[in-house]
DNA sequence: GTCCTGTGAA
DNA sequence: TTCACGGGAC
């Protein structure tokens, strides 16, 4: 739900969703029609209709720990694999969403733009050579990361006297 | 108009 | 590599 979508808009869905389908059993026996149904508002539908059939899927086959696996799933890509390998099972993986992909582009490399896609690469090799040695440290370095950017290194109103990593950053607002 | 915890298809 | 896909907030 939270592709491309603000967490203040995924929350009612979210709670609504969850009531509806309480297990990842319950949804996977549901008919499309029924859980497009309870996404209906949200939009980007795509992404019902895939975690429906990644639902039956991992009923199945169980659901794997490693960003290249969890890849193959209809609906992951490079963000959600990186980000459930890291926070649901504390791997040592690497997450880029929008709001790091800003943080990391700022700190460390200022020439790179976020959203262009021939910067995708680059951005996501600082992500990895900035990751924590162990997998429980990079689920806090990750966490941190995707909190900097949404609630200090915002895209419009960034708040540089409130950053903790104001010292080393590239693009710091002169004071 | 820009942005938001992106992805799959062309 | 680029593009369509939703909808609401700012």
């Amino acid at each position: 739900m939270l592709q491309q979508t603000q967490v203040s808009r995924v929350i009612d869905f979210y709670h609504r969703f969850l009531t509806r389908f309480p297990t990842l059993e319950a949804l996977a026996g549901a008919r499309e029609s029924q859980v497009l149904a309870r996404w209906e508002g949200l939009g980007y539908y795509a992404r019902a209709r895939n975690l429906h059939k990644l639902s039956r899927a991992v009923v199945r086959e169980g659901l794997p720990a490693e960003a290249e696996q969890l890849r193959k799933l209809p609906g992951i890509g490079p963000y959600t694999a990186g980000a459930v390998s890291t926070f649901a099972f504390e791997r040592r993986a690497a997450l880029v969403d929008t709001n790091v992909a800003r943080v990391l582009t700022r700190v460390f490399a200022p020439k790179l733009h976020p959203k262009r896609a021939r910067d995708q690469k680059a951005i996501w090799a600082i992500a990895e050579a900035a990751l924590p040695r162990t997998g429980k440290a990079a689920w806090t370095h990750n966490q941190a990361l995707m909190e900097l950017g949404a609630l200090i290194c915002t895209a419009r109103v960034k708040q540089c006297g409130r950053c903790p990593v104001r010292g080393i950053c590239k693009s710091r607002d002169q004071e």
